[in-house]
RNA sequence: AGGCCCGUAGCUCAGUUGGUUAGAGCGCUACGUUGACAUCGUAGAGGUCAGCGGUUCAAGUCCGCUCGGGCCUACCA
């Protein structure tokens, strides 16, 4: 177990940061220490999330692995904030696809699902929840994943099977589930029912086939066209709009069906485009939605003549009986073109509908299925957004939300699968149906207890819809369900926003009155770095787990979190993810540094008074007070994106760059100033606590080693106090002084690189500030100033002739080379350096000549440009001086 | 068919309620290995903000149209 860092807090510290030598340690260490177990009931505010369950079929993807850490960031954010933040993991059945997968094992094995039985298959299917449920916790662990592993839930697991009963059997009692025989979307490959939303619209290049029909007691032939001929044989009727001149005469008249002979009476339906075809319409009740009402609007019956395998059942005729729905097609237009009747046929792309799961079309199919009617509840969670109980992030989800809940339709919900929950519902021998808790609570109310349950399960959704108070112990008025629900935000991707977001917040809202969660957080797609979709067909998946071998979980981790801009998917690409490993680096080195340099006795500080310090160590705490409070304030609005980026310049830039290098002669003895070490340590500590929630591993790992940590949090980062704004840190004139210094020394830097000069030539640099402070803040730091450029002395005040100078924030800066002249091309530079300078010199002159802009643009704008005015024309003359009589 | 999103540097993207000089990372160029770090440092180059029109003192930002790309929803047989 890795205590030995913090307590032997050996000062040696590899040359390189290697993620592997720490993380699964540290995962073990914090799940040992109980660190991220949650209280109920508890005096701390409560903080919650949970876990959109990953499907047990398989490893998780990188699409969880950004998910996975936005979730950890929150919940490590807010834990270090003091709340009692539970983030509630746990796995989902997913019906259909899980069982897929262990039907293609069994396949493999020569078995199959119905040899086995059902007993025997489920038995198979709880040893692959076993196995695959194990990779998903090792995945999530090795991302840092801060998950309360004692409150683990799978969505079959009895208390999540009970809460699924309770809702089911309720909204049944309250009229809202029923069974009935519909029209529903049939998977013929899967042999089930699916809901609409598992219908995948693909657009296909189909045959339009025109067919010529008879008319009854007449010459007269019509002309009728379809895509799907091989429905003709359930065809029942034929339709016209009502107020089409060309057919009214047809009124009241039939037609005969070709092939078959069954007469069709013609029905007037305003659902028919008379624009369409020839403008009348086959109606085949019993496999076309839209005929299906056509049907119910007229009272014509339907005839079912695809069987639920796909094939044409015996009502079909005995010419196509058994052949497969594609095989008929083909051969119903042979005999209709043997008979004559094939007019035309053309070429039409269309829209079909496909089985999400089974990838075939879908066959509109009437069936016996349980019903959720959930209008109602739509309702309810309509108004939650738009009252704004419940906050979509980013907000411009609201109308797609608006769009699917206000055209809602009733939900089918059950499944011919054998994995899931089985309906509650047991049938008499007559025939008569027992909605109840249990078999028992049936068998009393039906008077016998011959009964036999319901062979079908539920839509996976059914339970998932209930996660976030299921999971927290409901029906059960449990500790954990008071403490945690309504849960504070939902972490998940768009493309579940109605499979699951929507149908939770609705029976949230249902069963507890309340918004399940305060905040839903959608997330972008995850792309590979060419924007493209990730897919195993196209073998461009990357794989969370070898990228964290690859590179550590942090800097994976980093990467997901600063590419999660709003509204927008995710180009992933590894050299983005190595960028982040350099930075893990830039950590480790820092605090490498530190260690090695600083006094014996200097430690971190619980907190430190700047007074006394000198301008270099007041400005990095004031740099760093504010990244503290730039940095909460995006995790506040999941701009997690921003709130990385202000991590890393904080770090790399004010600290790595500048402060450390500030540091090395005061450390040297060069340019010593008050308490340089403690101030180093103590932003290093903060430093690494703004970054935990980001980069958990490392920052623990580094963090341990800091002398006087204990100060903070006795044992870990992850408990130790997220870092707050600390308002007498902060000098707006600390940091300008210290703009200044920084800028004059890039400057000078510049002016020696234009200039070509070697580092070694030696050179003396001239520094003129306008604002006396600044002035005397530069001569105060000469020593450091002479460090950071590299230059042999420096002179303060009046530019001497023959320099070559510029100005920056209010600094004009020059170097006097020893034998040096312009040459062309540092000439050519700085000629056109001036012309840009004269003509933004022209554009500012004359705005501020415009009397329009002069009485109507705020005073703060006008101050400004007059500040940038003056600064460029004095800028102008200093680089006029450079030129000069050179 | 309806709706939504996007178009900014070679690439991937930021850019607050319109307000000075449009930013970052990667890549590129030159120089550099001085004791934290070459997974590095220093200094640079690179943009007609897709196009057109409008509102405004002021537009990458607001409005309209066009072009290009993506996504969602949808029962045209």
């Amino acid at each position: 177990i890795r205590t030995e860092t913090a307590e032997t807090s050996t000062p040696e510290m590899d040359k390189r940061c290697e993620p592997a030598r720490y993380e699964a340690v540290w995962q073990r260490t914090w799940r040992e220490k109980g660190y991220f177990t949650a209280e109920a009931p508890s005096q701390r505010p409560s903080y919650c999330i949970p876990i959109p369950p990953p499907n047990v079929t398989g490893k998780l993807h990188v699409g969880h692995a950004l998910q996975s850490t936005l979730q950890d960031l929150l919940t490590r954010w807010r834990r270090m904030q003091g709340y009692n933040a539970l983030w509630l993991p746990g796995t989902d059945h997913a019906g259909i696809a899980t069982q897929l997968m262990v039907e293609r094992q069994l396949a493999t094995e020569g078995a199959s699902r119905c040899a086995l039985g059902r007993e025997r298959f489920l038995e198979r299917m709880w040893e692959w929840k076993e196995m695959y449920h194990d990779n998903i916790r090792q995945q999530l662990d090795l991302l840092g994943a801060s998950c309360d592993w004692t409150r683990e839930r799978f969505t079959l697991d009895p208390g999540l099977s009970r809460a699924v009963r309770e809702a089911f059997v309720r909204l049944y009692r309250e009229g809202l589930i029923s069974r009935g025989e519909y029209l529903v979307n049939w998977s013929p490959t899967l042999g089930t029912a699916v809901s609409d939303l598992e219908v995948e619209m693909k657009t296909v290049q189909g045959k339009l086939y025109h067919v010529a029909y008879a008319v009854e007691g007449s010459d007269e032939r019509i002309v009728v066209a379809t895509t799907r001929p091989e429905t003709m044989l359930g065809d029942s009727a034929i339709a016209l709009h009502p107020d089409d001149e060309r057919y009214q005469h047809l009124q009241g008249k039939a037609a005969i069906l070709p092939v078959v002979g069954r007469r069709l009476p013609f029905v007037a339906d305003p659902m028919v485009d008379r624009e369409f075809g020839s403008g009348l319409v086959k109606i085949t009740p019993f496999h076309d939605p839209n005929d299906f009402e056509v049907g119910k609007r007229h009272g014509i019956p339907g005839i079912t003549v695809i069987g639920p395998d796909g094939r044409m059942t015996a009502d079909a005729g005995p010419e196509f009986a058994g052949l497969d729905r594609f095989e008929a097609r083909t051969k119903m237009v042979q005999r209709l073109q043997e008979e004559g009747y094939l007019v035309k046929v053309e070429d039409h792309v269309h829209n079909v509908g496909h089985s999400q799961r089974g990838g075939e079309p879908i066959e509109p199919l009437v069936s016996t299925q349980w019903f959720c009617d959930v209008s109602g509840m739509a309702e309810a969670a309509l108004e939650a957004v738009r009252d704004g109980r419940l906050a979509l992030v980013p907000d411009s989800w609201g109308k797609t939300w608006e769009h699917w809940l206000t055209n809602i339709k009733p939900w089918c919900i059950s499944r011919q699968l054998w994995w899931g929950h089985q309906i509650p519902a047991w049938y008499t021998e007559d025939g008569r149906c027992f909605v109840a808790h249990s078999v028992e609570e049936a068998a009393g109310q039906a008077g016998t207890d011959r009964l036999t349950q319901d062979p079908d399960v539920l839509d996976t959704w059914f339970s998932s819809a209930l996660w976030p108070f299921s999971t927290l112990g409901w029906p059960e008025d449990t500790p954990d369900l008071r403490t945690f629900y309504p849960t504070s935000v939902l972490v998940t991707g768009f493309d579940i926003l109605f499979f699951w977001v929507a149908r939770m917040v609705m029976t949230g809202l249902h069963f507890t009155g309340e918004v399940p969660f305060a905040t839903v957080h959608l997330t972008g797609l995850v792309r590979d770095a060419e924007g493209q979709k990730m897919s195993k067909t196209k073998g461009n998946v990357m794989d969370p787990t070898e990228l964290v071998h690859e590179f550590g979980a942090d800097a994976l981790r980093f990467t997901l979190a600063s590419l999660d801009s709003p509204g927008r998917d995710i180009p992933l690409n590894r050299d983005q993810i190595a960028g982040y490993r350099a930075f893990g680096n830039k950590i480790w080195n820092a605090t490498r540094f530190a260690l090695s340099r600083i006094p014996a006795d200097a430690r971190v500080a619980e907190s430190i008074d700047p007074a006394g310090l000198a301008a270099p160590e007041r400005w990095i705490l004031s740099r760093l007070s504010q990244a503290a409070a730039e940095v909460d304030a995006r995790f506040e609005t999941f701009r997690f994106d921003e709130a990385c980026n202000r991590l890393y310049h904080f770090f790399w830039g004010d600290l790595c760059d500048w402060y450390i290098e500030l540091c090395k002669p005061a450390f040297s003895g060069e340019a010593p100033r008050p308490r340089v070490g403690d101030v180093l340590l103590t932003v290093l500590d903060r430093a690494l606590r703004l970054l935990h929630p980001v980069m958990p591993f490392l920052t623990e790992e580094v963090w341990q080693r800091l002398p006087g940590h204990q100060a903070v949090h006795p044992e870990t980062i992850c408990l130790a106090p997220y870092p707050r704004r600390e308002e007498s840190w902060e000098s707006p004139e600390v940091e300008a002084g210290m703009d200044a210094l920084i800028q004059a020394v890039t400057r000078a830097r510049g002016l020696r690189a234009d200039l070509g000069l070697s580092p070694k030539t030696k050179i003396d640099l001239h520094l003129s500030a306008s604002d006396a402070g600044v002035q005397r803040l530069l001569e105060e730091q000469e020593p450091l100033l002479r460090f950071l450029t590299r230059v042999e002395s420096i002179t303060f005040g009046t530019i001497p002739e023959g320099a070559v100078r510029d100005l920056v924030a209010g600094v004009e800066v020059a170097l006097v080379p020893e034998a040096a002249a312009l040459g062309e091309e540092e000439r050519g530079r700085l000629v056109k350096e001036l012309d840009k300078l004269a003509a933004e010199i022209a554009r500012a002159e004359e705005r501020l000549g415009n009397e329009q802009f002069l009485s109507k643009a705020p005073p703060h704008v006008v101050e400004g440009g007059r500040a940038r005015l003056a600064e460029m024309r004095e800028r102008e003359a200093s680089l006029k001086a450079s030129l000069g009589d050179r």
